[in-house]
DNA sequence: TGTACATCAGTGAACGCGCGTTCACTGATGTAC
DNA sequence: TGTACATCAGTGAACGCGCGTTCACTGATGTAC
């Protein structure tokens, strides 16, 4: 896909247009914080950006072309952040580079809790995410799958059993190789999924309140899951 | 804390507004599929009860409690599936026990998705939980901390590294064994809420829809994944 | 450089709609004597 | 067993509110000649 964006605004009026548009998303976004991706309201954004209601319709055609701006932002976001991480790590030892990578996606999704939700959180019921969130959704993934290419060439991530595999994910994990991940086996590409779930699973625990009155010390946590996901990453012995 | 309920209901009255209160969750439940706990509504419930709108405050004293009320209820779904599982299990090697627990939690909510999304997906914005969600909401976890005791006590499961903790989560593991796992030391606590938060991660990506397009087989991918955090639960080399 | 026209952002009123919650009421069911 | 009273489920109207979206309009900005 090639997409070529519009070349840089010169006139005032689209200068003007896309800070307009951005400062809606901003308002948007901080609206998500109190009242959730489901009760996003244009009336209630259109007020604090200071426009009448009906006005937004020049930038937003409906409400749900707003919230879909705001997910491709959301998984622009998180996927930039990771993809910073892995580039800030190139030539570690690969665990290092995980470790990066897991906390710029967790330090993202702390920062902007509300953005996380939206994304990896329940879907918005009513709304059909359309075909253009698709690319940036699977951002943060691609910096994963670049991470294992990169430790199965160098010989740091091992190979190892899966045991007998369906059919159906034999061919789910090729399509997966042939697609983004060149010469990773399925054993990398199962234990990649397997700390990628993890992952969100332990985010989502903790931004979701799951461990409240459990686990006081999240960071430490983390930390040390980390730690352990490498392992299962590298395929320790 | 002894919760003693109300004696069995005697009176025709007392049947009916049971069986009315029944009525109503279930149609209050039906209704989360469409719209979701944020927009769900307590007049869209009444008319579909057939109810008209101000009926429904003789159960529910306001749209919160009937929340509440849902939430409670899913938990304690959740967390009967899981006691289930266990109970089903006793005797059997550990590893098995872990993989009959997990399957339950992801059946439960594969069955029930959008009960599954309201618990363990977003918060329903603007809903602050009230206390008594917080009992039901540990009975699930409260299956795994029984097995990771008993995988100790007969040895099955390994003790094992954790590296320096930090002061907090070391203390934030005594607390946890002290309330719930006794004899259960910090690295077991430590896996086992790793393959917590990755059996939670998995389903949630299975449901909200991170897996599309990429593994369609994902019955056989948690059965893979299972296979996998079995082994780092008991401590495999 | 000046002028006529096209484009576009923003306005304000209106549409039809649904929401949570309160309240005085009616009539049926349950209880005490 | 019968009667008087209390309890309770459900009604229907009303409260004040906010929502997404449409539309004819005004006035400012940009473009072509």
């Amino acid at each position: 896909m090639t997409t070529t964006g519009p070349p840089a605004p010169r006139t005032a009026r689209e200068r003007f247009r896309e800070q307009m548009t951005t400062e809606i998303k901003d308002v948007a976004r901080r609206h998500l914080a109190d009242a959730g991706a489901a009760a996003l309201s244009l009336r209630a954004v259109a007020r604090d950006v200071g426009l009448v209601s009906s006005a937004v319709y020049r930038y937003f055609p409906s409400r749900d072309d707003l919230l879909t701006a705001l997910i491709v932002d959301a998984y622009d976001a998180v996927g930039e952040a990771a993809e910073r991480a892995e580039a800030a790590t190139i030539g570690a030892p690969v665990g290092e580079r995980w470790g990066a990578l897991a906390a710029a996606v967790r330090d993202w999704a702390i920062g902007r809790p509300h953005e996380y939700a939206l994304v990896y959180g329940s879907p918005v019921p009513g709304y059909r995410a359309p075909t253009e969130t698709v690319d940036p959704a699977s951002r943060p993934a691609l910096v994963l799958l670049r991470l294992l290419r990169d430790g199965v060439a160098s010989g740091e991530i091992a190979d190892g059993e899966t045991g007998r595999l369906s059919r159906g994910l034999r061919h789910d994990l090729a399509r997966l190789r042939a697609d983004v991940a060149p010469g990773v086996p399925d054993a990398v590409l199962a234990r990649g999924l397997l700390v990628w779930t993890q992952l969100f699973g332990q985010i989502s625990f903790e931004l979701f309140g799951h461990l409240h009155n459990v686990i006081d010390d999240t960071d430490a946590l983390f930390v040390l899951q980390v730690r352990a996901t490498t392992g299962v990453l590298v395929g320790a012995p």
